[in-house]
DNA sequence: CTGAAAGCGCTTACAG
DNA sequence: CTGAAAGCGCTTACAG
């Protein structure tokens, strides 16, 4: 069997509060006596076990996060930012991938109730699970980007009408005109303040915005490449397009590569959030750079900070945005050169 | 304070061992004690305390992942597969992200030894750390696709040899023969394996194997785009490459566009594991298929096979692998009519 | 500085 | 079918 803080107290002859104190309280015993536990604890092996400890101290020491699939490049950086600020303040960070189903979401969220993690993050707002619809949790929450619950539980995020915003101005500076937006999963909140962004940001641009240039981009990949194949097959084409999100941008830069269009000579994209995969892509792209990272970081933080009693967390934390200029705007005329 | 089973038992009016019998055990209570225990339950909001129950059945039902960074699409699928396995049968699945440091990797891995998790999925071997280096893990361990423990810890993965092999027959199928082979990270067993099986294989097809149409793709994109440039600048350039994986070859695949070339009437390319960027690709990207969702299940099941002290567990199990036409290959003929 | 004791919230033989 | 009791492995007032 395993030893046991009671095996290591036998072996240093000392009582087990002592030889618990020795090893998680070095200070509170005489130098000998810390020396002779520790040494009785590496002869046998011993290893704390923490579940004991937790089950006696009240708290986990673990952090829950609850996310969609990640196979889609946004979340990774999230992830990394949360874990990092965790591990940084003593905390394991515990993921759960809720798409499957609503069962799933549940039994992972139940993981927050039932004790196992002392506080749960919210980054899967955006696939439309449960929204607004769940009673206002009541255990430590912080949610990440989509807001699903209402205030005051804390919410870190992006302004998103800034996203659309700092995408249509760079496309209008540039001359464009005929401006199309590819809208994401309706099912998203943020996706619809993006949508909404890039009106309001056309009025403010002196644009006109025109029904027919406003396609969803619903239904993921495939979506995307609807959507673009749609807008290309408009009497009147878009000089340029600000999609909802970078993959969304990638298949509108395939589906103009299959239809012979040459990006950005013949039309500009743009994309948003700032995935590997736009960067990767041919030529790369231009999009609006959201701080996963920071973001992830931030909430980890606001969300100790809760756990632990800690007054004055922020319930809206809006975190900031940035034109990314990479290779696939160009000025309008270059268009009509072509 | 949160209730606790006793104040369930004292509203309910009985022992705290038949409450505690009613709901997780119903069948060994009477039905009116069990329907009263209930309702007292739900009265007063009980949710049991996962970390006692731990404590006193000695299990946690949680899988540990170590996984590397996740962010370069080959890890998700992974994941998920395991997720799936592992929630049917009643486990969480805690993942841990080891590529920072030794240090997180410790910590992670110090999970299993401190008792919070019941056994651990290593998927982390590709990335070099520790490998071979620490002693065998003698609480419940399998290894997926690279092993970095000697047998008899499991391991679940593909045949490198025969994903080069695969690679290889199809491009001398299509009469290639100045085949090059652009190498994964040499600090990953299989990205070696897959090089020793190029060689094999060009032998067995009666190739030659040049030794500088074989270049190293360390260094992750960048390494590929380098790699990819490197072999273009040969006076005698390869009309096909193999290439370690998708990303190696979604990066040679830009370094031909930004040159000029077009793929695959000019070039032929083929990757390895068939992640989503090579199927986003454009020219979607023609590769050999690994099985990730299949081997992280197998995975799961037989480390939960493992921890419930089931025998006959194989320690290692191969999955088999397929070619995945797409479009990225071409006759040798087509690269000579050009 | 150290020890004896209580207790975190469950489950499960053991009796009845 | 139900209850009293022990115990999982720790930590921490409380005395000394």
């Amino acid at each position: 069997m395993r030893p046991t803080l009671s095996d290591v107290a036998r072996l240093a002859s000392v009582s087990v509060a002592t030889a618990s104190r020795a090893l998680s309280n070095p200070d509170l015993v005489a130098d000998g006596t810390r020396r002779a536990v520790r040494e009785a604890a590496n002869s046998c092996g011993y290893k704390i076990n923490l579940v004991a400890r937790s089950l006696r101290i009240q708290r986990t020491d673990t952090l829950l996060v609850l996310t969609p699939e990640i196979d889609n490049g946004f979340y990774p950086a999230l992830l990394h930012g949360i874990e990092d600020a965790a591990l940084d303040l003593g905390y394991t960070v515990l993921v759960g991938f809720t798409a499957k189903s609503e069962k799933h979401r549940q039994s992972y969220a139940d993981l927050l109730s039932n004790g196992r993690v002392d506080g749960m993050l919210v980054m899967d707002g955006g696939s439309g699970v449960n929204r607004f619809t769940g009673p206002r949790p009541d255990l430590p929450t912080v949610q990440v980007l989509d807001r699903i619950y209402a205030p005051p539980v804390p919410v870190v995020r992006v302004d998103d009408g800034e996203v659309a915003d700092l995408a249509v101005r760079h496309l209008s500076s540039l001359g464009h005109h005929r401006i199309a937006h590819i809208a994401g999963s309706a099912a998203a909140p943020h996706a619809l303040e993006r949508r909404n962004g890039f009106v309001a940001a056309m009025g403010r641009s002196g644009l006109p915005v025109e029904e027919h240039l406003m396609v969803s981009g619903d239904g993921g990949w495939e979506g995307g490449l609807q959507a673009m194949r749609r807008l290309l097959s408009l009497p009147q084409r878009p000089t340029a397009v600000f999609c909802a999100d970078d993959a969304l941008a990638c298949a509108a830069m395939n589906v103009c590569r299959e239809q012979g269009l040459r990006v950005p000579e013949d039309i500009s994209l743009i994309g948003a959030n700032d995935t590997q995969d736009g960067q990767r892509a041919y030529p790369p792209l231009t999009t609006v750079h959201v701080p996963r990272a920071d973001i992830g970081a931030t909430a980890a933080n606001l969300l100790i900070g809760l756990i632990r009693g800690q007054p004055g967390a922020e319930s809206d934390t809006v975190l900031p945005v940035e034109l990314r200029e990479r290779a696939t705007c160009a000025p309008l005329r270059a268009a009509v050169a072509a």
